[in-house]
DNA sequence: AAATCAATGTCAAAAAACTGTCAAAACCCA
DNA sequence: TGGGTTTTGACAGTTTTTTGACATTGATTT
């Protein structure tokens, strides 16, 4: 498990280090500018933050990290500062946990255990499949050169279908998206289902929205021999 | 969003109902049991479980949902206890977060925020007994490279079996699994896992489904002098 | 050993549920 | 109002699930 760990008070940094370098490969960034640097070059399982930072500030490292690199390794803020409003500001740049000064050694590391649990957010702002390519921000889905609108539910669909892929995802789930508590009475998903596979085929991408029977619907890349 | 809050102390609850319901969809239970049993049945975005639960205790029902549930919600610990031990617990639990009351609803907020964004951790689970291999999330039964679809039924009864394998399961438990209170009048059990076994032996695997008469079903290998 | 009985296996056919298709109606917004 | 979006409803085709009728099996009793 690699550890970056951007603080500037080199006590701190060297109890952590006594402390965690037995189970973890660590990194370590003096300032601001050379964290973001390492962030963004390597490729980490969680990145500890000191809120104070001489260089760059930690809440500016954060959310420039968190826009900039593909791969998200989750962030964990340390700092003396504990009002609401600090971590606030913290969350809202992008950090997935925050620990006040002091904290115990042993609580930072069963805290960074947790933080390496979950999966790493992908930064992908246009969603892909086999040769299809989905911007959800506008709705366009592409294939090459040749493109076509959607239309709103069309869109969540396919962004849905994108995301579980290449596993199924349920019509309840899908229907729950959409519509919340309170679907259409009627077959409405079958039919949007229907209007954008035509827009699929149309498209001639060998992706398909296979329909897996009671289990819901599932997007995949046919393979070559149909 | 939607969220579950599983919390018996009814202050708390009511609460975190205030505090939350305009932005988010929320589920209540007032006990594990029913906890565990809405966190498996629905998906959640984030799930947040006090420890003191009255019918089963916080930590079992955190281990026994991510041990279970397909797509894990992340969970937030709530709980009055606050020392290094819990939380080590409740982590080794498999929580996500852990915050300990008092707390201010608006820390549990975007504690909540943060959890949400993370993606949800998959349960790569296939199931095999002896040369068999089963996969519930697709319900493909496979061996070595042959392989055949399952509906719906078949799929649970098989998952149920190498569940329980090499044990027998009962009738009425599996019954209960896929009808719940009411089963289908006729003998529909039977139906299925005539149809099951032939699926098996077409797929010439060395496990076939026992019957222990009057106690149940049991999914066995084949010793090899038969 | 024969008779009996309940549990189970076998199978075809009926019933129910699910899905695809599409045109038309309802809706919404500029 | 007009045009795109979304829902509705009807129908057909398919798969899944249940039903029911009968055969078999194994244990138990006579």
């Amino acid at each position: 498990m690699r550890v970056l760990v951007i603080e500037d008070n080199l006590d701190i940094q060297a109890n952590i280090a006594d402390f965690l370098e037995p189970d973890y490969v660590l990194d370590f960034a003096y300032n601001g500018d050379h964290g973001l640097e390492l962030a963004l070059a390597n490729d980490y399982d969680v990145i500890v933050l000191d809120l104070m930072l001489p260089r760059r500030d930690g809440i500016d490292l954060c959310k420039a990290y968190k826009s900039e690199a593909n791969l998200q390794a989750p962030i964990l803020m340390l700092t003396a500062r504990d009002t609401l409003e600090d971590k606030e500001l913290g969350f809202a740049a992008g950090a997935d946990d925050y620990l006040t000064k002091p904290f115990a050694l042993r609580e930072l590391k069963i805290r960074i255990d947790a933080l390496a649990k979950r999966p790493k957010i992908k930064n992908a702002s246009s969603l892909n499949c086999g040769d299809l390519t989905f911007d959800p921000a506008d709705n366009i889905v592409s294939l090459g050169s040749s493109s076509k609108p959607l239309n709103n539910k069309e869109g969540v669909i396919l962004r849905l279908l994108m995301e579980a892929a290449p596993n199924a995802i349920s019509s309840e789930t899908i229907s729950y998206r959409i519509w919340g508590e309170e679907p259409p009475n009627s077959g409405a998903l079958r039919t949007h289902i229907y209007n954008l596979r035509k827009i699929l085929s149309s498209l001639k991408t060998r992706c398909e929205i296979e329909t897996d029977r009671s289990r819901g619907y599932r997007l995949k890349e046919r393979s070559s021999d149909e």
